[in-house]
DNA sequence: TTATTTTATTTGATATATCAATTATATTTA
DNA sequence: TAAATATAATTGATATATCAAATAAAATAA
């Protein structure tokens, strides 16, 4: 069961996003903007969900709080959000995206759109789906409170 | 073309395997191993290769040159890898791996296997071959060279 | 209503990612 | 062979990941 490491389906998958993101960060510097790729997911998700907390907007991009914490300090500094204190419960924060923030937002949307087209651009809708539903299956039986479990 | 972030193939990507890392690094956390998944990959390829350059290890394992620095540079202060100089070329290192290297190696590979069963205890054979399939064309898509084209 | 628990966020420490610059050595070329 | 170039690795700066501890406020329980 000693496999070599390039025949393991993990290795493969990281390899993929990696070359993806690679690939997708160097198209956005090239395009000229002063963005990166998880500064934008949290932008977007933001756009999504304006009354969103910071700790379900790590769970929704997939990061820990102390990273959002550190994203959302960066995306202030930029001007492309703003920080102010929520109205109601003071422990929480209103985040509001900027004019700046908005321009960002769409212009590198525009980018990412390209880059998916090239990197997906020969597989079929069908294969998408397909693996949407492997992925799926395997955050089901990766997730944390099934850690516990066995 | 402003589809949801979770409708985006990357996303999920991106989820799946952040979810199958979190979890295989929680169980050999558990298991009381004081090792990194990426720390392993590093020891697991130079088993597998034990002449190969630092550069070479890099692209393997899909870091970089300064990355695979540091990496070492820990594994070497845990006592799983010694250094030592090239007996011919100057400029680089012999990395050989220590009894207490080896121990790491295969006891955390049990590890690794039962995680990986877990985390594709519902799909099939042919669903993981249309995987690597797909993962495949990805990176040929994106790979370095291929960004300057078009 | 005070005490306890939970929630929201930050901070510090360490590991990894990425880029650029640097150092040292080897190889190639003129 | 001297100069130019290429290769191997490190270092510094900044961004992100993860864990644990800390802080502050809100919600709940006694």
């Amino acid at each position: 069961m000693e496999e070599k490491l390039n025949e393991i389906i993990f290795y493969q998958l990281e390899a993929a996003i990696k070359s993806y993101r690679q690939f997708a960060q160097r198209n956005i510097q090239t395009a000229g903007y002063d963005i990166t790729i998880d500064q934008w997911l949290v932008l977007k998700k933001l756009k999504e969900d304006p009354s969103i907390t910071q700790q379900q907007l790590a769970s929704q991009v997939f990061k820990d709080f102390a990273s959002i914490t550190r994203i959302v300090e960066l995306l202030v500094r930029k001007k492309y959000l703003q920080r102010n204190n929520h109205p109601v419960d003071r422990r929480r924060f209103v985040l509001t995206i900027q004019p700046k923030g908005l321009d960002v937002l769409s212009s590198v949307q525009n980018v990412i759109n390209k880059n998916r087209k090239k990197a997906l651009k020969d597989v079929s809708e069908k294969e998408i789906k397909n693996l949407q539903s492997v992925l799926q299956r395997i955050v089901m039986n990766t997730a944390q409170d099934q850690a516990a479990a066995e």
